[in-house]
DNA sequence: TGAACATATGAACAGTTGTTCAAATGAATG
DNA sequence: CATTCATTTGAACAACTGTTCATATGTTCA
């Protein structure tokens, strides 16, 4: 038993060598938190309809509100969120603001996220 | 423009194929909600960590605790959340519980996630 | 410029979440 | 079977989150 191994739970465990494997796979103090950050935006339902949606076209803000039958300024909020996480873009046209989807990985999130539930 | 179409930011939009198309994808509402918790779970970043520890190796609790400076009482409780959903499974072995990771879908959402942030 | 429309924002409120502390369960061992 | 160790559980508390309501911003057009 190396000098630096920790007894715990009386397994006398070489601690030394897995602290060394997650210290060099585990990312970043700050990298930890923006990918905690990131999957909250997924974690909630309102959220991934609104992503639903714009798997299938480009809609405005109204459209998005009346398709899932929301207030218009809890979807603006939302949409800040997707938004700032960059899941999403937003493009303006005249007094509308149009919005899409920023890049591929939402959706390979959540297809993963659905193989997963259904298995 | 169609009867059932709806009048919204002057669009005329044809609402009507939007919501066929949105209607054909979007999950039950069940689904959605199970999609929302399961990305819950990965939004902690305590919950990440303690899953790359387990990238890495099958540990006990109080190994984990230790690994990650954590109360075993903590670890304990995220230990559950992280069972529910099925992403951990627990094998016990004379008074410690080993856990280890449930499957591969964990490595691919998390390795999805870390590429966007890092865009 | 002023009215009308689409969207964004801020404050406030209820509901949820992660940690801590104390206590309970479960397993091995003398 | 009582003790000890590893883990789990429940209650409680502070911090955070999503929606609503009211209001502000920004754009078009008469």
């Amino acid at each position: 038993m190396a000098i630096h191994d920790v007894e715990c739970c009386e397994t006398f465990q070489t601690h030394e060598e897995i602290l060394k494997l997650v210290n060099a796979q585990m990312p970043e103090e700050d990298e930890l938190y923006d990918l905690a950050e990131l999957f909250k935006v997924f974690g909630d339902s309102t959220r991934i309809r609104i992503l639903y949606v714009l798997f299938e076209a480009e809609v405005c803000v109204c459209d998005l509100a009346q398709v899932l039958n929301m207030t218009q300024s809890a979807v603006s909020h939302q949409l800040k969120i997707l938004k700032q996480s960059k899941l999403v873009k937003s493009r303006r046209e005249g007094k509308s603001v149009f919005y899409s989807l920023a890049d591929g990985h939402v959706r390979t999130i959540i297809a993963q996220g659905r193989e997963h539930i259904n298995e």
